[in-house]
DNA sequence: CGTTGTTTTGACACTAGTCAATGGGTGTGG
DNA sequence: CCACACCCATTGACTAGTGTCAAAACAACG
């Protein structure tokens, strides 16, 4: 017996800015706010959806972080992405009602439900709405071309550098430190996102800490020197 | 000087069913087709737009084909995508108004027009646009999905298998053949896609071809046995 | 304190990258 | 129409970077 979470409030969340309620007038939000449903926590590894599972609702982030994934040709499970705070999870099911990978938690983790059918209500009668929801389908692109950016990019070491941050820009857009924060995943997850082995991440780890470029114990990672770690994936400063 | 190009017909087009005027109704469409602009065709390697520029129109492929790209590390360009007939481009500007890659055509190619201030105005009066634009994002992503669960896997076969069943796939859904067509960009471009080097796309093509997979000649491809194709990316029949 | 799962490290094999040379197709100009 | 140049694709030889396998160190948990 789990008790009931407390109901949530977009108005008092500090994620709002991040997630769909941005843009919105107080009243919207209030609006907004009607239609979420409570979900209890889950835990490490359990499964927020399937692959394939019918998609009733989309989920937002609300603490701890989680992961998408597909099996691939060898039977294993290959990570292709993570979700943190304030970040919306099913958008890849609003083209056909399915979801196209699954998802499950890498943490003890929540999330607020948004059954699909009131959401939709809700954007048609609410312009903002539909703007954000919109914005926010445009900058999981924006996302996914810079993940494909980085794994078409051949070097273990270019990407071990470029997952790092990645993982730094979301904290701190999150207010959290940008150069010391905990990895929610296990070596062998961060090896199946970035198609290498999981002793090549150690390795590159090990080689990344030995040039007093970040420190590394266990999932506990700290970056020195973010300047050195930014040359490793622009070396001419071409941006 | 070149001749004005005639004016575009959503309703006489066979990629309607592909495009933005899917799932309108007759009388809706012909008020999309008022907003559409033309373009001159763009020949092979002409720049549709480059990074950062301002957003102003979104783009639908009319005929040939553009390739989405940027700038990595070693100044190099490397490709991120394509862009066959049907497909809109410039979906990852919607968040904020700027183009996040460069896109260039792989052939002489053409699109239709479409500016984003019209574009918004339609879909706020036409709910059915904004439905199908929303699906149209949607499936982008799930689009990217496939391609980061392509890339992050680690063996040059399975990379060109893929590559080659994506095409076919595609090419499948406009009405051509999905086993006899024509790459319309070099080994290079396919290389900087997979993350390979052009030798490794020549021997895993000949390998390929040793096998009577398939045969190539120049661009041409010819699948012989699609079943093997796909047993190469699916050995367990796990789907 | 033992069990289990994760991470690290080492040794070795193998895939794919690099460099270089060759071959083929296309287009231009004589 | 042919010769030449250019670009692209292929092939070979060699090397560097990663994967694989195995063992050991370490942390977490009951």
């Amino acid at each position: 017996m789990t008790p009931c979470p407390p109901k949530t409030s977009c108005l008092t969340c500090r994620l709002s800015d991040l997630c769909l309620p941005f843009g919105l007038q107080i009243d919207e939000v209030e609006t907004l706010e009607i239609i979420i449903k409570n979900k209890r926590p889950l835990r490490l590894n359990e499964l927020l959806f399937t692959k394939d599972q019918e998609c009733l609702s989309l989920f937002a982030v609300k603490s701890g972080s989680f992961r998408r994934f597909m099996i691939n040709a060898d039977g294993l499970e290959q990570t292709l992405g993570f979700y943190l705070p304030g970040e919306l999870i099913g958008l890849d099911a609003l083209f056909d009602g399915h979801f196209t990978c699954s998802v499950d938690a890498l943490e003890t983790s929540s999330v607020c439900e948004l059954p699909l059918t009131r959401l939709n209500e809700l954007c048609t009668k609410i312009p903002n709405l539909q703007y954000q929801l919109t914005r926010i389908l445009s900058k999981e692109i924006t996302t996914n071309h810079e993940q494909m950016f980085l794994l078409s990019n051949n070097s273990a070491k270019l990407k071990i550098a470029t997952f790092l941050l990645m993982l730094s820009k979301r904290f701190g857009a999150l207010g959290y430190s940008n150069t010391h924060f905990n990895l929610s995943m296990p070596r062998q997850v961060i090896a199946s996102f970035l198609g290498l082995s999981n002793e090549t991440i150690s390795r590159q780890l090990t080689a990344l800490c030995k040039e007093n470029i970040i420190s590394v114990n266990q999932r506990q990672v700290q970056i020195h020197d973010l300047t050195l770690l930014e040359a490793i994936i622009e070396p001419y400063h071409s941006h």
